[in-house]
DNA sequence: TCTATATCACCC
DNA sequence: AAACGGGTGATATAGA
């Protein structure tokens, strides 16, 4: 495959109106064929006279842009078909410069700085940008400037291209140009949101974090208002000669972690630290909700270093604390489901390292316990019933290695001697012997070659004063997120509304009649999604379904939700 | 008073 | 020197 076998090349580009939690509206699009340099730059209300987009988009064109989900969420917006194939510059951009210095960040405007490209000023971005998000009416003005300033966004593309063509992986390159389409059918779907109860959150949120410190702060005096003042903390422990930990710059610790050990000797310090606690798990300001009621935001396709999405933590529903997914809600007739791989980077370990024994643990079905049994540590017959508290232990250590924690900080994890956290470790050394020579194999590359890479060649630029522990980490965390992303293409393209994916999860929806074949559906396509990634080894997937008029709710979130509801 | 930095909490 | 990977974001305090 290569560019010369594209008819045309379509470099395009819109400017659109989206407020928070709102879908697009398209304002302006601009399109210039690469080779011919034709133009087209049509406004708002004559792209709604089209029924599909004005250059080609099947298999014989390609179309070329910069983070193109929002260009593909126009074409939704449109109702116009998606291009076949679809070259992202940003996302080959990131492949291309990610770990490395950049001198003006990952935009069209960074890209074209560093490949030493002139390109309009970002002050002059901002102002254009703003005017966007501004929303109609234009002026006939405003109009002309959108319509040059989108234009020159286009311009600023076709002089990238040429320069990014030499070292593009086609069809790789395709294939993360073929995830923006389903990042912009996600990003379209949204997440069904009760909003009633998110009203009344939102309104009763003070008056709740009042009462709470109002009732606990009456025996300390050091909250001011809603803010917690480390000062009078530091008062209040020196009059009740309690001792405290600092941070390294000096200040106070207040770290819950801190507290919880202080209240082991000095009961009174446990009711600042429960109100802490409570007090910190109360955020939902920002949460972008449309007015249909589903929750949309940016999916930041691509934006982490192993190629996750990053969407904001305040926009997104799975961004905070779990309670708050108590807010997700299927309308009437309709039903969630949350679909999870089991242990996913565990088995991303076992199938690319090709170790037989951790490949036998996920396959067991429960890879900590089989994990202990090989490591000598339990009977053949354990179950997870007979010895939880050993289970327990060797899955924290799994998850500990996967991000190669040391003895010290998993002894503290665990509340175990030193020497119980080292024996852990090695166990794990002695019992998967080929993965940690895959992991040290991988340390060895990246530290050579200045560089790692997925199995689809999502890369990572690392220099000689890396992280030994995230080498390690990358090719478990990428090859994850290449496997979630080929998931969401799949689902998507097969006509599973997907809502969300959520690292190593989609969230889906569908009518209640549906609801069971469509999950069994998605699991299917996980699953291939991993034997695709893993060289034909399978994964599991866990199932939360929520069907009209439940709501969702996260195990470890239930508490929290029960507590706020009973203060509401 | 505004901004930068440090620290912390949360997610997978 | 630290020793738990990838993130976002709120908050408190220090500094300009």
């Amino acid at each position: 495959m290569n560019f010369a076998d594209f008819n045309e090349i379509w470099l395009a580009d819109f400017e659109f109106f989206q407020p928070d939690g709102e879908r697009p509206t398209p304002l302006c699009l601009v399109a210039r064929e690469f080779r011919s340099g034709r133009l087209i730059r049509l406004w708002h209300d004559d792209l709604t006279l089209l029924p599909e987009p004005p250059f080609p988009i099947d298999s014989n064109s390609l179309f070329v842009a910069y983070y193109a989900s929002a260009e593909l969420g126009c074409h939704l917006a449109l109702d116009w078909g998606m291009p076949a194939c679809i070259l992202d510059l940003y996302a080959e951009f990131k492949c291309k410069a990610s770990g490395r210095q950049t001198p003006c960040g990952f935009g069209l405007l960074g890209a074209s700085t560093y490949h030493g490209l002139d390109s309009i000023e970002s002050a002059e971005k901002d102002s254009m940008r703003g005017l966007a998000m501004r929303g109609g009416p234009y002026t006939v003005r405003e109009r002309a400037d959108l319509l040059d300033y989108c234009q020159s966004d286009v311009d600023a593309l076709a002089k990238l291209l040429p320069a990014m063509i030499p070292q593009i992986d086609l069809p790789r390159a395709l294939l993360r140009g073929r995830y923006m389409t389903a990042a912009a059918r996600m990003e379209w779907n949204g997440i069904p949101i009760d909003v009633p109860v998110l009203r009344k959150l939102r309104s009763k949120w003070d008056s709740i974090q009042d009462h709470l410190i109002d009732r606990i702060d009456r025996d300390y005096g050091v909250y001011d208002g809603r803010t917690f003042k480390s000062e009078r903390w530091a008062a209040w422990l020196v009059e009740k000669g309690v001792p405290w930990a600092h941070t390294p710059s000096g200040s106070l610790a207040l770290d819950d972690e801190t507290f919880r050990q202080a209240a082991r000797m000095y009961p009174e310090v446990s009711a600042m630290r429960e109100l802490r606690a409570t007090l910190s798990k109360l955020r939902l300001h920002e949460l972008a909700v449309g007015y249909d009621g589903r929750n949309r935001c940016l999916l930041s396709a691509f934006a982490s270093k192993t190629g996750r999405n990053q969407p904001s933590n305040a926009k997104f529903i799975f961004g905070p604390a779990t309670w708050l997914r108590g807010l997700i809600k299927p309308a009437p007739d309709t039903a969630v489901a949350y679909i999870d791989y089991e242990q996913q980077e565990f088995a991303i370990g076992a199938a690319l390292s090709g170790d037989h024994a951790m490949m036998d643990a996920y396959t067991s079905g429960d890879p900590y316990l089989a994990f202990a049994k090989q490591a000598g540590a339990v009977p053949p017959n354990a179950t997870k019933e007979t010895h939880k508290d050993e289970r327990d232990q060797f899955k924290v250590c799994a998850l500990a290695t996967q991000y190669g924690m040391g003895a010290t900080s998993l002894a503290i994890k665990l509340g175990e001697p030193i020497v119980r956290a080292r024996e852990l470790l090695h166990l794990h050394r002695e019992t998967y012997h080929e993965y940690w020579r895959w992991s040290d194999a991988a340390r060895d590359y990246a530290m050579l070659s200045g560089r790692l890479q997925t199995v689809f060649g999502w890369t990572v630029h690392v220099g000689t004063n890396a992280n030994p522990r995230s080498l390690r980490n990358f090719p478990i965390q990428a090859n994850g997120a290449e496997m979630l992303r080929l998931a969401c293409c799949r689902a998507t393209e097969q006509g599973i509304k997907v809502c969300a994916p959520v690292h190593d999860a989609l969230l889906i929806e569908a009518p209640l009649a549906e609801i069971d074949q469509t999950i069994e559906h998605c699991q299917a396509i996980m699953r291939e999604a991993s034997e695709i990634i893993l060289g034909g080894y399978s994964l599991r997937t866990d199932v939360e379904v929520v069907r009209y008029p439940d709501r969702y709710m996260d195990k470890r979130g239930a508490k929290m939700w029960e507590v706020v509801c009973d203060l509401t």
